[in-house]
DNA sequence: AGCACGCCGACT
DNA sequence: GTCGGCGTGCTC
């Protein structure tokens, strides 16, 4: 007897495990690891999606073994190496297997179950999303059938007459489309449909594929271009790894400008030469037109792009030719961490400090350490790349676990622009300029002058605007969310950033009936504003959440600035990545503060990154360019090494900041997050929580809190938390497990538990 | 997630 | 007496 292991699609603990199922003898040659399939699960009828992770000649379990019902897939959408990676996944991560396979797969294969009979609650599981098809036609009878079939129809029947002599042309061949024979011999698609229906030939639904990025892909090659004594230098290393198949992991510090690009597209190609596959993946918001140019320009259709702005169809079909083999080049954003290359001889991730790698719902992974798990499977080497490693890395460079790859010069010899900061607490700044200080007003006038771009970013976090009553402080709050609304001049609307709540701006106090209402703080809105006032000519675009909400509104004001429609691009933190504008000489920060603000301790690494990154913005052709920096902690560290460019400095100072707090990289972390929609529930649960920790860990793990969420209430629901720091605690994961198992039976009565593995977010 | 089993209150 | 509330356990 042979039987099936499989991980049904119920994500809960209890039937987190692969249930046996027997494999019916007419499945026998169509069951196989990693393809999805029907099976009957629970009393009942009820049908659900399994995913075959094993297979076995006997089973242990002593009831009633059912059968799988239907195969879906005619080959593993799930390869032996993504299996193993899943299930390591969902022990990291502490989430279920089942759903870690899911977010291994495009949307187009999830699937759903459609209740067929209302009477009888029959189920059928079909895929979610709508695999593009096409009609195509094949012949079902031999060419005697045929011949005979002529001379029995009416003479005046011209398309049927037509049909029958194509049909005699396709016996024993490859159905063809539909449409193709449609309108080449002018014959009606009812004529078809009424020969499907009499038996003369078969109207079969064909997948169709789409081809996003296709028309870069007729553009002639670019050539690899000279490599600088550095880029040489890193090259060799990385691609000496390549050849030997070593599971190396090297962290390149490039400075803004140095070459990576071209250090990864040539060791891509070395890849290439050696017959193995290579992944390079790109922060989202560096997976800019551009970027993909360049990639598609050397490499052409061996490239798949995987980004979240393409369609599930787009997505899907890039997903298709990665496992079909006909892409052996992947770049792509966080999830394509996943993509189903089968030979992978080198990976890459660029701005590997990005907090845009770490997926912050589960399974809560860090690209990061998939891809490590990849490479290490795969004996191949991992480059990590960025002008500002994240400490951790740095930190691991430090201790020879990653080899260290230097190159900061830049490769037009250009030095890297000086930085201006400007002391708001002592600066002029005119009465209706607001935000914007004189002497960064005085800068703009020179550069559009000029004939030159500017771009100005503006921190949005914690700046936004909001709405208070000046008679008696009245606040507009969210009514789920223990969070004030931000004001939105666009639809003159109170929206709430967390759960999206919307309301009318109010004209009377809801509090005290005054009609003093009045708009306070600042965001990308009144800054366009000002600008307007202070520069009336001067045509400005405005990047931020609101205005990149619609599918491709992200690259269309990028080109429109790229071509030069507007001399300011305004922008939140999104501006800050991988643009490369030649005409940009001025980069302007509004607020460089806000983020050192926050109770974080990655604030200052997070700041030090931003300003590092923006600063690359400005004169990266010919023309100097320039950077302001308007901000009220002048003295901050992270501000004055930012401006000096000094990476290794800054390093150094941090490191010994989170030595003295206990911090990674010196510590590792944890954190626990229990809500309900009862606050003293969601309190008294997260204690038990922390008396079992303290129970089971060493003296040496620092438990802190319980404390309240920093928005102790999102969507009606109250959040508690528990962080734990620790450096060695070899009970820990079986600890968090039991906890997990014995917590889950409360998720019934209410109750939310999340964990997350070294959390960027603290608060 | 569903579905059944099982033990207590309030009804025809 | 029984109908049905939802706490608890199981699903190959």
């Amino acid at each position: 007897m042979a039987y099936a292991r499989i991980i049904v699609d119920v994500p809960t603990m209890q039937t987190n495990h692969p249930y046996d199922y027997l494999i019916p003898d007419n499945l026998a040659d169509q069951v196989a690891p990693g393809k999805r399939v029907v099976v009957s699960f629970g009393k009942g009828t009820r049908q659900v999606m399994g995913m075959v992770v094993g297979m076995r000649d006997q089973t242990d379990f002593d009831g009633e073994v059912k059968s799988v019902l239907r195969v879906l897939d005619d080959q593993p959408v799930i390869s032996a190496e993504l299996l193993a990676l899943s299930k390591w996944l969902a022990t990291d991560t502490f989430s279920f297997w089942i759903s870690c396979l899911q977010t291994m797969l495009p949307n187009a294969l999830k699937t759903e179950s459609r209740r067929l009979n209302k009477q009888t609650d029959e189920t059928e599981i079909v895929n979610k999303g709508r695999i593009q098809t096409r009609e195509y036609v094949r012949a079902t009878k031999t060419a005697a059938d045929y011949a005979a079939l002529t001379t029995e129809t009416r003479k005046n029947a011209k398309n049927q007459i037509k049909l029958l002599k194509i049909l005699t042309e396709l016996v024993g061949k490859d159905a063809v489309a539909l449409q193709t024979l449609s309108k080449q011999d002018k014959i009606p698609r009812a004529t078809f449909t009424d020969a499907a229906d009499k038996g003369w030939l078969a109207i079969e639904d064909h997948e169709y594929y789409r081809h996003p990025y296709a028309q870069l892909d007729d553009l002639p090659r670019t050539k690899p271009l000279h490599f600088t004594d550095e880029q040489q230098r890193a090259y060799d290393s990385v691609s000496q790894s390549v050849d030997q198949h070593l599971n190396d992991t090297y962290l390149l510090e490039g400075v803004t400008g140095s070459g990576k690009t071209e250090v990864y597209l040539q060791l891509i190609a070395r890849t290439r030469q050696e017959g193995r596959d290579a992944l390079m993946l790109v922060p989202e918001i560096g997976l800019t037109p551009q970027m993909v140019k360049r990639v598609k320009g050397r490499f052409g259709s061996e490239v798949a792009v995987l980004h979240s702005g393409l369609s599930d169809g787009e997505r899907y079909d890039e997903w298709r030719r990665i496992a079909r083999g006909e892409a052996h080049i992947v770049i792509g954003a966080r999830s394509a961490a996943f993509a189903p290359l089968q030979n992978l001889g080198l990976i890459v991730m660029d701005e590997e400090h990005e907090t845009s790698y770490k997926q912050d719902d589960t399974p809560r992974y860090h690209a990061r350490d998939v891809l490590a798990w990849r490479a290490k499977y795969n004996h191949a080497p991992l480059l990590l790349g960025s002008a500002t490693p994240s400490l951790e890395s740095r930190a691991r460079a430090e201790k020879g676990v990653y080899k260290r790859l230097l190159m900061p010069e830049r490769t037009n010899n250009k030095p890297l622009p000086p930085v201006d900061i400007i002391d708001m607490r002592e600066a002029e700044v005119d009465s209706y300029s607001g935000d914007i200080s004189n002497a960064l007003t005085t800068a703009l006038q020179t550069t559009m002058a000029r004939g030159e771009q500017a771009v100005l970013m503006l921190n949005r976090r914690g700046f936004s605007s909001f709405v208070m009553c000046r008679e008696c402080g009245y606040v507009a709050k969210c009514p789920n969310c223990d969070i004030s609304l931000t004001l939105h001049m666009d639809t003159h609307t109170l929206r709430c950033h967390y759960c999206g709540h919307e309301e009318a701006i109010p004209k009377i106090c809801p509090s005290c009936k005054s009609r003093k209402i009045r708009y306070y703080g600042t965001g990308t809105e009144k800054v366009e504003q000002t600008l307007h006032q202070l520069f009336p000519d001067a045509g400005v675009l405005r990047m931020d959440v609101d205005t990149t909400r619609k599918k491709g509104a992200h690259g269309r004001i990028l080109k429109a600035f790229g071509d030069g429609k507007a001399d300011i691009l305004l922008g939140t933190q999104m501006i800050a990545k991988g643009l490369d504008f030649p005409n940009v000489t001025l980069v302007g920060v509004i607020n460089a503060d806000t983020a050192l603000g926050l109770p974080d301790f990655r604030a200052s690494e997070r700041t030090f990154q931003l300003l590092t990154q923006v600063s690359g913005r400005a004169g990266r052709a010919d023309k100097p360019g320039r950077v302001l920096i308007q901000t009220f902690n002048p003295d901050n560290y992270a501000i004055q090494l930012a401006q000096r460019h000094d990476y290794e400095r800054f390093f150094g100072l941090e490191m010994h900041m989170r030595h003295e707090g206990n911090y990674p990289p010196y510590y590792f972390t944890f954190k626990l997050t229990v809500s309900h929609e009862e606050e003293d529930k969601a309190a008294k649960a997260i204690f038990k929580l922390a008396d079992q920790l303290t129970a089971n860990l060493s003296d040496q793990a620092i438990i802190l809190g319980p404390t309240r969420g920093a928005i102790a209430r999102v969507k009606r629901r109250y959040y508690y938390q528990v962080v734990i720091k620790y450096k060695n605690e070899p009970n820990l994961q079986k600890t968090l497990a039991d906890m997990l198992e014995s917590t889950q039976m409360s998720s019934r009565s209410g109750y939310q538990i999340a964990f997350d593995r070294e959390p960027l977010s603290f608060i």
